[in-house]
RNA sequence: GUGAGUGUAGCCCAGAGGCCUAAGGCGCCAGGUUGUGGCCCUGGAUAUCGAGGGUUCAAAUCCCUCCACUCACCCCA
């Protein structure tokens, strides 16, 4: 027997109602600060993401969908929306458009990994990415972006966290001193810690080893390192933030683990965790534009995963508004009937009416069992003393009482009646 | 990639070597007289007991291998 393939999940009618809920909100709060949408390929040249994201993260080391094609091209399921946007954005010469250039997108990711509660390996993220400006206030638009996004979704109880990890300037100077301290700790660190400094000494501060929490918590932080363009842009942020009343705490040990992000970075997470905790994340990544052979350009976005936030909204046991179902069933008992049934259906449809026709010559009995199980308020009954006398019966099936309508006005006052109700 | 747990009908699950030609509940289908749903009653269908191998007179039940799923770590949405 086939099965879906390992880390993807099939989204089946019952669960639609978030979905459509999620994606109202998206449309919603893009449109309200000028966010317009793009839609990018599913796969990417693969050396985008490795000059993006980077060379050494744990996405392009080990979580890339990557093959050759039958033209002998590498490619890359896309693993995030970042980097094809800044691809887009240098591809078409969107610098020559009113900076900063506003754009989100809502497409499946893809990442080899295990799966586990709240992570898959093809997942579905909505982000939104602010190019050509490097003013804080930019910054803080976005984060209240997010803000308001979680709010629209009637989510409470989330946390917000905060950092700036500087610049090319001031970074190699934060790093070493990150370095130098941990050095002294060698012998004490975890097993990944020990490979973390040598390899990527930033990913220390979020190891979750309890050994390791005292260290670091004491580390240095490198807020106290901020060259002073740097140190501006943060204090202008948080004071922005301040104005927009955004409740949010600086964590000096957030660090993300993605190569691209330069001064701003932020999370969202909720109050309660579970394994998977993060709903969102975003931050700046000034060079990367660059870095894809564009001109330089400073830039930010977010990105957030719909099946989190799903996951989020029954956890807190939030309602979504239910899907518009069907208005009428139209039920039948004889062959005259079920021609009347076909044209009756076909009428009201046309008029904009929703209708689930019986289909499969059941018993009557059987067929409005069917129109209570879909949960259809009204029910026409065609039989043959109907079409003898040029009638229909019309029962609403909440109320359990029913009326008799007249043929020969075609259909009118039963579209008059379902209309009015 | 590492570690732990679990695999019995569409779903939840009973079952601990022979009484299992596998129980129950939900759901599904059909009936409860003549053309009418929801509650109730009755009946029915659906399970190569994850796969393969082994132990045994006898395996859903014990052992081994594999596979899948779940959870956690790494990392991230």
């Amino acid at each position: 027997m086939y099965q879906a393939p390992r880390g993807t999940t099939d989204i089946l009618p019952q669960e639609q109602a978030y979905w459509r809920y999620v994606e109202q909100k998206i449309a919603n709060i893009c449109q309200l600060y000028g966010y317009e949408r793009i839609d990018v390929p599913a796969f990417e040249d693969a050396g985008l993401f490795s000059r993006s994201v980077g060379e050494g993260t744990d996405i392009v080391e080990k979580e890339m969908y990557t093959f050759e094609d039958r033209g002998g091209s590498k490619v890359t399921l896309i693993p995030e929306g970042t980097a094809s946007v800044c691809r887009a954005y240098i591809e078409h010469g969107l610098h020559n458009l009113p900076q900063p250039v506003k754009l989100y997108y809502l497409t499946s990711v893809f990442r080899y990994e295990r799966p586990q509660a709240g992570r898959f390996r093809q997942h579905h993220q909505f982000g939104y990415e602010a190019i050509g400006s490097d003013d804080p206030a930019l910054d803080a638009e976005i984060i209240d972006m997010a803000w308001q996004f979680f709010r629209s979704l009637n989510f409470h109880h989330l946390l917000l966290s905060l950092n700036s990890i500087g610049c090319k300037t001031c970074r190699p100077g934060y790093l070493a001193a990150l370095k130098d301290y941990y050095a002294k700790y060698t012998d004490k660190l975890c097993a990944d810690c020990k490979i973390r400094l040598a390899r990527n000494p930033l990913r220390l501060l979020d190891c979750k080893e309890r050994s390791c929490q005292p260290i670091a918590d004491s580390a240095p932080r490198s807020i106290d390192y901020l060259c002073q363009p740097c140190a501006e842009h943060f204090s202008q942020l948080q004071r922005y933030l301040g104005l927009l009343e955004i409740p949010f705490a600086v964590n000096h040990r957030l660090v993300r683990g993605l190569d691209y992000y330069t001064r701003t970075v932020f999370e969202v997470q909720p109050e309660v965790e579970g394994g998977q905790s993060t709903i969102g994340g975003g931050g700046r990544y000034d060079n990367l534009i660059e870095g894809l052979g564009g001109k330089p350009t400073p830039a930010l976005g977010f990105a957030t995963g719909i099946e989190r936030i799903i996951s989020n909204l029954k956890k807190q046991n939030i309602a979504v508004p239910p899907l518009l179902g069907p208005q009428v069933f139209i039920a039948y008992a004889g062959n005259d009937a079920k021609d009347e049934t076909i044209k009756l259906a076909s009428i009201l449809r046309r008029a904009g009416i929703a209708v689930i026709e019986a289909i499969g010559n059941k018993s009557l009995k059987a067929q409005l069992r069917q129109a209570n199980t879909l949960g259809i308020r009204h029910a026409v009954i065609i039989g043959d003393q109907e079409i003898k006398t040029g009638t229909v019966i019309l029962r609403d099936m909440t109320a359990a009482n029913q009326m008799t309508l007249p043929t020969n006005d075609n259909y009118a006052s039963i579209y008059t009646y379902i209309v009015s109700q």
